[in-house]
DNA sequence: GATGAATGAGCATTCATTCAT
DNA sequence: CATGAATGAATGCTCATTCAT
């Protein structure tokens, strides 16, 4: 699906649905007819985008969850969002700049249900590694913006064009200080 | 009375001239006059608010250099965040969101005289910091993401409803988690 | 109910689009979807007026020509200048005011392609009636503006209001001054 | 006064009063001062045209008229006609584009003005050798048409890049013609 | 008289959405 | 289910004109 393409090339508003028919050849009728009107069609986008993401973070916690400590589990995180973010560029790009089209009740629910597990899954090892000493005892809401936050930061600066080495150049140091900032 | 609060509540591109003309008590022609086009507002706007954070972080590097540690730079770098973030908030929001309504060389020079001397000042820190072993040797343009990003990452969610907490509560586990991710 | 007729009312620039859709009946969306812009619906307006007199002009040179004399050909020319003009008033007005209207590379082809065998049928007429020495030796761009321009030159201070004798009654005049103009 | 330069080259319409200012390094408040609208300006530099035009017209006819004769006086309206075009190409692109821009009583009383005394002298001349039987009877009305029209139309289809020939070097073949045209 | 900032009505154009085929 | 022509509300922007200085 192509909309993305234009949806990160022009901005969302930018974007007219004759572009999306064209860039996805599917006609006005059709497009209208699977997704009711345009905001859904942005909606579609981040949701899938998301449903990827998680899929990824999935598949790193099941290899870092392995050896049972918390290291590996919080670099892994680090390294889902970096390589995610490099391997989904304009993905990345978009959901980053349009956290607001998720607007409806049925979309929200659908955005949550589809992190959902693997949110408590993370939020479970958390509070085992806590109550194992291993991490420092922070609200468990403030891990997230503290291993993401760094990566995303950094990541919207190369996206503007203001930082121009990869993400991946500097995976070990995003994924060392940000086991420092955590580890108890 | 704010285009700001508008462009937070609408966005950008659902705010007509009418309603910034409205909600700043000027005729469209003035408005035009002024700034040319809908554009240069939004990028007047976005620029206004930097000037303002930088003014702010600059204040605080007074106060956190004097006594020449690392430690309460890094520090004062998140309260920076944190403070600023809360106490202007739509401003904050109207920021995250809108990077790239800074388009022309014009503005991203302005933007870039903006914040120029405060960011050097912040590299020689860091540079003098790293040599006195008190940083890690990390490159510099990851220590801004890496101080940033968590707070960055924290408001967002809580902008968006997410999180209810304030960021005001996590003020020093914001800091003391940055401090350690840095910290030699 | 025509666009000409408000064209010719008030002026192409004085005739909104929203004034066009009124008096053909249309919707503005619909008038863009086919013309694509208000300069095309002007230039749409002007070839079919040329598209029309062509016609005139080589329906009068078939009665015309049956003679094979110079004379009645010259003389039809004009009496189908006059025969146009008086019959179909507003396109002549709008045409003899709006010769820039025609602006595109697509348009002037049109245009081109409308008149191209009659301006053709014309010069092999006037050719060969100068081998017969019936006609002067006059370099052929020069015949269409003796033959036309008086009648043209007429029309405009008739339409102005300045003479008030409709063309219909110099009609003979003309015709005969033109001959004489162009007879060898 | 170059507001007529931009006239011709963009068109009344899409000359802004801004640009008429700028090219006349005029101030809005001081053009408004002294004509009082868009209207009045265009108006006015139609009659400007209109008096230079006259005056020409009747420096030549103080020569042809030496002779007493009607072919010298016949030709040098066209002579007039042609030169006039030739040395000033955009007062006549203008005048011959616009004559619509005069419409108060005042202007066309100042227009009338302007050329009534000429007017009313070639009308005599006219008469005079009608009945000298040296031209046809034609009604008066006519004669313009038939002396002006031919040289207008070709400098109208020059104008617009149809003709590439310049009017000069058809001179005599338009007086001859015309003067064949008239005489009697 | 001269100035040019301020005004706001008016316009061309776009585009999400509908619906007859 | 699919299509794309038709719709018309909504918008950014221009520009003739005014008027306080």
């Amino acid at each position: 699906m192509n909309a993305l393409d234009r949806f990160v090339e022009k901005g969302i508003e930018q974007t007219s649905i004759q572009m999306i028919c064209e860039a996805t050849e599917t006609s006005v009728g059709s497009l209208y007819h699977h997704f009711g009107n345009k905001e859904a069609i942005a909606a579609a986008v981040y949701i899938e985008g998301m449903k990827d993401f998680w899929q990824l973070v999935n598949n790193y916690l099941d290899k870092a969850t392995i050896q049972n400590e918390a290291e590996p589990v919080v670099k892994s995180l680090v390294y889902a969002n970096i390589d995610w973010i490099s391997k989904n560029k304009n993905w990345a790009r978009y959901i980053f700049s349009n956290r607001s089209v998720v607007k409806t009740k049925e979309q929200k629910q659908v955005l949550f249900d589809i992190s959902q597990d693997t949110y408590q899954r993370i939020e479970d090892l958390f509070l085992k590694f806590i109550n194992k000493k291993q991490l420092k005892n922070l609200p468990l809401e403030i891990f997230s913006p503290i291993i993401s936050g760094p990566v995303h930061d950094y990541a919207r600066h190369y996206f503007s064009g203001r930082y121009k080495k990869s993400l991946q150049l500097y995976k070990e140091e995003f994924a060392q200080a940000t086991w420092c900032a955590v580890k108890k």
